[in-house]
DNA sequence: CGGTTCGTGATACAGCGGTACCATATACAG
DNA sequence: CTGTATATGGTACCGCTGTATCACGAACCG
């Protein structure tokens, strides 16, 4: 067969067309043919590897999961040792703001995503909920070991404060997205956040 | 004439039917006949109150701005005097928070517009930016009300925590939408961070 | 070497959505 | 009473979008 690229490398190459799509013009904008022309194929080759849109839209948001997995374990892994959960999650936080162009599109196409699930059962179920509580109970462990190491005050709960971080992040990218702030100064109110959480250890507040 | 109804209520009850549509079924299915049946009036008449989508999109938009600003001097108005920052925070965000039907099509449809306002800069200059960022002041104000009234450490950055409850609100909100979670764990974390923030007076902390 | 499967192209079709146009009824001006 | 502006109904039109269909080349299998 005529296998210039593989299977999978074709629908990544389609996925990141629609992302780029979605991230420039809005998730309403994508089509069949506008990912056909910004992936650089034809309509046809669009319907080839993805039977419908729905699957389309399908395999494009597990793309964008399967990659934000990817950049979290990535970071774990290069992390210098040992890790000082402050800058671990200051980091991790920051890359999930959108102060570059790829965290823009990835936090927009996300959230456009989020909305749809809100009104869409069938893409409800699957990332929406599993990923960001997987992400949640990731990001409690971190703070938990921290606990464990004396770096963040005993008396915390560490499932509540990993709510809250990734609820303050949204929010603050969201924000930032609307035109509201800056990242900079989305940043500016993480980095208040966190020195409250991780504060002297002297003092058991937040 | 035949005036049965006034004109700005005509488009009160048009816009209220975009919103129940929008709620119902996502921004998406937001279409000039969509509306005209929700509302229970024709094709015609839609058209003929918002000369094109454009603009009923956008009137909806302002209609839900005004109920917004309605509720916040409402609730600020009926206060029982002298006013606990606390309970008056807690309370305003339980309420944006999506906790009934009510404040869930809220949520939902305001969420969807600012999605829809990332990358249409028609939407994007008006509400998106002035809207929020009027409240962050006037929640800000409560705050260093607050401070003055010794209910909160003089630490404090009042523009800062203003800036992280809403954010954290919001992000919970959206969190509840997905279906990550309970609009009662959703509280539950807001308690969790309203505790450190209105923390007892001897200790200056979170 | 012939067939079958995979990959790609072009195009046709049907439905829906925004908008435009025509018609009418009611009320008020003169 | 007549005309004009407001308010409403019905419907046609055109473009876009998802999907289906026909067609063809290239590789692998036997």
């Amino acid at each position: 067969m005529p296998r210039t690229v593989d299977h999978a490398e074709r629908r990544a190459q389609i996925a990141e067309g629609l992302v780029r799509v979605a991230a420039r013009e809005g998730l309403h904008a994508v089509t069949m043919r506008s990912v056909a022309a910004e992936s650089g194929v034809s309509l046809r080759l669009v319907q080839y590897y993805f039977q419908s849109k729905a699957e389309l839209v399908h395999g494009a948001l597990r793309h964008l999961e399967r990659q934000s997995e990817e950049r979290w374990s990535a970071r774990l892994a290069r992390l210098p040792r040992p890790v000082s959960a402050r800058r671990f999650v200051e980091s991790f936080l920051s890359e999930a703001l959108p102060t570059d162009e790829r965290g823009r599109a990835f936090h927009l196409v996300w959230t456009s995503y989020a909305v749809l699930a809100m009104t869409d059962p069938d893409l409800a179920e699957q990332p929406f909920v599993e990923g960001p509580r997987r992400l949640e109970r990731q990001l409690a462990d971190v703070l938990r070991q921290a606990q464990a190491d004396g770096e963040l005050a005993e008396d915390r709960d560490a499932s509540a404060e990993a709510a809250r971080l990734l609820a303050l992040n949204h929010g603050l990218g969201t924000s930032v997205l609307v035109g509201q702030r800056s990242a900079r100064e989305a940043m500016k109110v993480v980095r208040y956040h966190l020195d409250r959480l991780f504060e002297t250890p002297a003092r058991t507040s937040d």
